[in-house]
DNA sequence: AATTTTCCATAGTGATCGATACGAAACCTG
DNA sequence: CAGGTTTCGTATCGATCACTATGGAAAATT
């Protein structure tokens, strides 16, 4: 996962990942199939091991406004562990690719939109209970988080630190509309 | 040029740089020495034709907010121009790459950061003639900036349309502090 | 203990990578 | 029109890619 995460899914070579996993090829191939079908595992793995915050964030039991803020926080933290490559997978695993790997980089496509549509809904619930205001479009501030968030990715990966990462997303959450107010208050 | 925008320069290979360019190896190698020149030198055409938008924007003689919403809204337009492959040379070159091609990630990394710095010196400017606060952080703003133009690349690549873009620029926007006084007003 | 069976690492498969050696065609000179 | 030179495309180079067939060692059974 780490090396994927690292070089890319067509980067990352079999002798790569022999070395790293201390098997042989046929262990390899008899465990995962092939090198696409051992690529989707590490997807799946670093979906549930790495990004849990992002979940965590969005179904948590406070106003938007928080869940935003937990989000943009938690990715910076995400997108800066230490002895882990900086960034995303999702963005890091195949942004650009070969025609062979088409299909590749389709799915990490899907991923990055399952998570703007998360966002999405997550806004949608806050404007239903009155975290924001009714002319608020909920897709487009969703495709700004994501997009902040992406972008945080690859500022991570070209070295910047977990303080300056919360920084930048404490920036974004001023872009954020005065909070609505509460129907009871 | 477009080749290496739309697969990135490990997936883009010889074969297919020879069709669409309709030469043969040793035409190629000959005008261009080999593989990674041909690389540096789409670069180089690349920052000339395609981006001008950005030196142009934090060049332009208009307050520091105008300038950054010139910066943001061009680069949604250049984003998502029809016919070129979506977002930026700079972050879909090789945002990973094999061990073999780390010269070539590192030497787009270095484009990103140029940019970056050019941000902060248009906002220490800024700061300088009063455009912005006192206790505001150029460098922090600025990878941002940069980080929210990174995400808009990626969501461009993703199939954002010049108008979802735009408006992820102006919601971006959104972060900059209040305007200063002017010394003069 | 002898024999069979199972398993697994080594060695190698065809394909493709970036890059180039060689033969043919074209061209300028005498 | 002949000779010498230069240019240029084909065919191929070694290396590496993802992937697998095979030989030999270990284990299991009689």
């Amino acid at each position: 996962m780490h090396l994927f995460w690292q070089h890319g899914y067509e980067a990352t070579s079999l002798a790569m990942l022999r070395e790293a996993m201390g098997l042989t090829p046929p262990q390899i191939y008899n465990a995962f199939t092939d090198k696409e079908t051992l690529f989707r595992k590490a997807l799946a793995r670093y979906h549930e091991t790495e990004i849990g915050f992002a979940l965590d964030a969005l179904s948590a039991p406070v106003p938007t406004h928080d869940a935003i803020r937990r989000l943009l926080l938690g990715a910076a933290e995400a997108y800066s562990r230490p002895g882990k490559p900086g960034g995303c997978l999702f963005v890091s695993g195949a942004l650009a690719a070969s025609p062979q790997a088409q299909a590749i980089a389709d799915e990490l496509k899907g991923y990055r939109e399952a998570s703007e549509a998360a966002i999405a809904q997550r806004l949608a619930k806050g404007q239903a209970v009155g975290d924001l205001p009714e002319g608020f479009s909920v897709e487009s501030f969703a495709k700004y988080i994501a997009g902040v968030m992406n972008g945080m990715s690859i500022q991570a990966r070209d070295g910047a630190s977990a303080e300056e990462l919360r920084i930048m997303a404490r920036t974004a959450l001023a872009a954020l509309p005065p909070e609505g107010q509460k129907r009871g208050a």
